[in-house]
DNA sequence: TCTCATTTGTTGCAATTGCAACATTATTTT
DNA sequence: AAAATAATGTTGCAATTGCAACAAATGAGA
């Protein structure tokens, strides 16, 4: 049972679906599946498998959007999908519970028990998604990549206590996460490395500072 | 009545802010009120004025998280306020609803319909939050300054239909939103302007491009 | 209306960054 | 295991940007 469905026994988790007049949907691994879906406020449940939503420039290149994983929603309401530049690509096999948001929002189920738990864990889902967006904002208003990264490496930090970061993503992507060239950023990791306030091995870095360092004067 | 108490009627707006213990705060213009409320994973709807949520560099620069309009809410689970850098300063005498989240997140009031009403309203709410924050990251994405202030410009017109940009804000504070260096910006307004692109008159901006300019090719 | 404070415009300069191109190392596929 | 593909490291160079400093314009308050 995924954490939609939190509070929910199967059965009412049936009915809900069909009240909401759901739809399952099976994608095999590398599915742009944005196309069937893309003319309605939706939300999606994955179920099993996750997916990447990205963006593409008209001069080629891909941003990552989001990444959503098993257990995780996403939606209309959470990006804007609707302009052709978005794609949303399956990096498994995927299982997504489709769902009308609009459907959802109306008022046609007061008395119905379940369907206020389910809008309940939406509301959660949703208040975590703003504190991720809000992570990144704090990112991307850092205007250099040093300090760009050492934000990144800081919301890390609280978020495990642990100074031994993994990254869960490939530089390229890291790089495209604060949006700056991979080139320039592997050179400022570079610079850190040599000035000895981070090592690397693979994915792993670790933080060889600390709140007293004179690295946080900038920041 | 606020949005936030939309569908519930004045009786049981009474009663569902006892019930989930809402306190009514008054604050003068200018106030930073933070200090009043930092303990608690709170909501905050204000009926009355507006504020500014701060951020402060250790260097001294403040950044402006966001402006939170009469009738709209705000609170810890939307922007994190946790840390000592935050500040919310009220622009007016200010009423604020504040509610604590656990609380209304908890599951004690099961069969009251206008408590579901209202976490289906607080959902709306931060749904459109989401969507601001999606702009934005979608705008601070853009490497350079330029490109910038077209995705600004783009998101302006798809939100208005209209090629007549009213700043809602000042330039300082639109190099803030951008989070570029404002003479920068003040360089960057000036070349659209010797191209010809935009015009620009006090706080209004006309945008003299469409969309098969030669301008939209590197966005 | 005058004064003071804030915002906006401008410019030179140094530092940072993006870009392109290529070498090296990992990872995946056959 | 070999070959193909993808990711990472590195560097020079040109373009962009941030920073600082100051002038001009605008707005707010006395």
């Amino acid at each position: 049972m995924t954490k939609a469905f939190e509070g929910i026994n199967e059965k009412n988790q049936k009915k809900l679906l069909r009240m909401l007049e759901a739809n399952v949907y099976h994608y095999k691994k590398n599915s742009n599946i944005l196309s069937t879906i893309k003319n309605v406020n939706m939300i999606g449940i994955i179920t099993k498998g996750y997916i990447q939503i990205t963006r593409s420039n008209d001069n080629g290149s891909r941003t990552i959007i989001e990444e959503v994983e098993e257990e995780e929603i996403f939606g209309t309401f959470i990006s804007s999908l609707k302009s052709k530049d978005y794609e949303i690509i399956t990096k498994e096999d995927t299982d997504i519970i489709m769902i009308d948001y609009d459907l959802l929002i109306q008022n046609n189920f007061r008395n119905c028990e379940y369907y206020h738990q389910f809008i309940k864990n939406m509301f959660e889902f949703v208040t975590k998604k703003i504190q991720e967006k809000n992570e990144r904002i704090e990112i991307l208003t850092q205007k250099s990549i040093r300090n760009k990264l050492l934000e990144y490496f800081n919301i890390m930090f609280k978020k495990t206590g642990s100074k031994y970061i993994y990254l869960p993503f490939t530089f390229m992507d890291l790089a495209d996460y604060l949006a700056v060239d991979r080139s320039a950023m592997s050179r400022e990791l570079k610079n850190l490395k040599e000035e000895g306030f981070i090592e690397i091995k693979g994915k792993k870095i670790t933080l060889c500072y600390d709140k007293n360092s004179s690295i946080y004067m900038g920041l």
